[in-house]
DNA sequence: ACAGACAACTTGTATATACAAGCAAAGATT
DNA sequence: AATCTTTGCTTGTATATACAAGTTGTCTGT
């Protein structure tokens, strides 16, 4: 089945950078040109250089032009890790302990995340990971078993959420949210908290080709965890 | 001058949420509805909401409807944003109280933050920023006078360091951390917390050609504040 | 009471068209 | 040679229209 022509566009300038036949700071064929190249309408077009502006692949700028842009982004913020691997990178033991694997129904967060109906049924799991044998997160997961029904048949401690997901329904797109957080008495027993101290919390829905498969909520420890980025402008 | 219809309807929108008239995970008006009340077309319409979607203020499925997103204050991980502009798209009045601007000697961390010598003289600002009269976030600041010698002859309740240090010293590199943190009693009052509340603290080194400029440390209410980070792949 | 079909609603994708506003290049005038 | 005007290009905003795809509620038949 053929994708969306905004979506060909789309890939069609990002291959054309990754190849390196758009420069930095070239200039990009105009939305009449793409509309012109694609057989679409000029709208069209213009929705594909607009979201490639919104990732920040592109800039544009009324009368002149778009121009691909300069930034390029790394860092564990601006990937999705698999947590086994960022421990083992700083040459941690990484164990996970399962605490709960069921379906559940969804509530109204967790459907509105999935894109489902609530009351749907999902596979939820509730992992401890540790770091040499310290909590250092705690992940409730839900997925969308109708995309991934073979979710709960997994045994998480031999090989991460994460990691059968990759496998089952590579991550296309995914979006990220970071707050600081109280936790409950529970999860502060679980996670060996000191007394009163904060979490960070992440909130993490991926996406593959058929749609959002899985929202997770991470928690560590405000003491034994941060997140790191790293911008490089390539000038 | 009136602003563009889809300006005025996510304006709308975002008020209702603010007001508390559209409560989280409530229902939005649909495309047509909002397209009936503003007297616009379904796609004007269409445009004021898949942006608010993009913003993360609202969530969207199709067929189910849209729906109020999380009501917490957002940052960007992917970018290095100018606060004001943040609390601007979100419509929302920023103000910035000057609590400190001086010369002092960069202590360690300081100093291996900026590449310099401990005891090199810096410039240092510190600043309640205010969205909406309500303070979220406090920022320090460290920046290089080598590089930047006018840095503390600016007025920073008319204009951000960030938009200062990015006409004089074009950020090239930026590196942050985030962690959360239970703060000082002084802190804690200039922030208005709740008895308890944790923080979510983002540590931000910036570089310029000419080396690094500025570290900055920004102190967000953990109750008000969480950071969003979007990411597509293209594969 | 339940299941299936259908209608009505929603968002998603797309096209055609029009005018506004900004910018750059070319041509005309001084 | 310099300046001004005009033209042609660009992106920005907007509307009308159409069909696709997903969801929900209602109605009908069993």
């Amino acid at each position: 089945m053929a994708a969306p022509k905004f979506i060909e566009i789309k890939q069609h300038l990002t291959e054309l950078i990754e190849q390196g036949k758009l420069a930095e700071h070239a200039k990009v064929p105009s939305e009449n040109a793409l509309a012109a190249q694609f057989e679409c309408s000029r709208m069209t077009a213009r929705r594909a250089l607009t979201e490639l502006v919104e990732q920040g692949v592109l800039v544009r700028s009324q009368g002149q032009g778009t121009f691909v842009a300069s930034l390029k982004s790394q860092g564990s913020m601006l990937t999705i890790r698999n947590i086994a691997d960022e421990v083992k990178e700083r040459g941690r033991d990484h164990r996970v302990q399962v605490l709960a694997k069921t379906r559940l129904a969804a509530d109204t967060e967790v459907a509105i995340a999935l894109g489902l109906t609530p009351g749907t049924e999902v596979g939820h799991t509730a992992l401890l990971h540790l770091e040499e044998g310290l909590p250092m997160q705690l992940e409730h997961r839900y997925v969308n078993l109708a995309l991934v029904p073979g979710y709960l048949d997994q045994d998480f401690a031999l090989q991460t959420p994460h990691e059968y997901l990759s496998q089952v329904a590579p991550l296309t797109e995914a979006h990220h949210e970071v707050e600081a957080v109280v936790v409950d008495r529970a999860t502060a027993e679980l996670l060996q908290l000191g007394p009163s101290e904060p979490c960070l919390r992440i909130l993490r829905r991926t996406w593959s080709r058929s749609g959002a498969v899985s929202f997770a909520r991470l928690t560590h420890p405000g003491s034994r965890y941060r997140l790191g980025g790293h911008l490089v402008m390539d000038n």
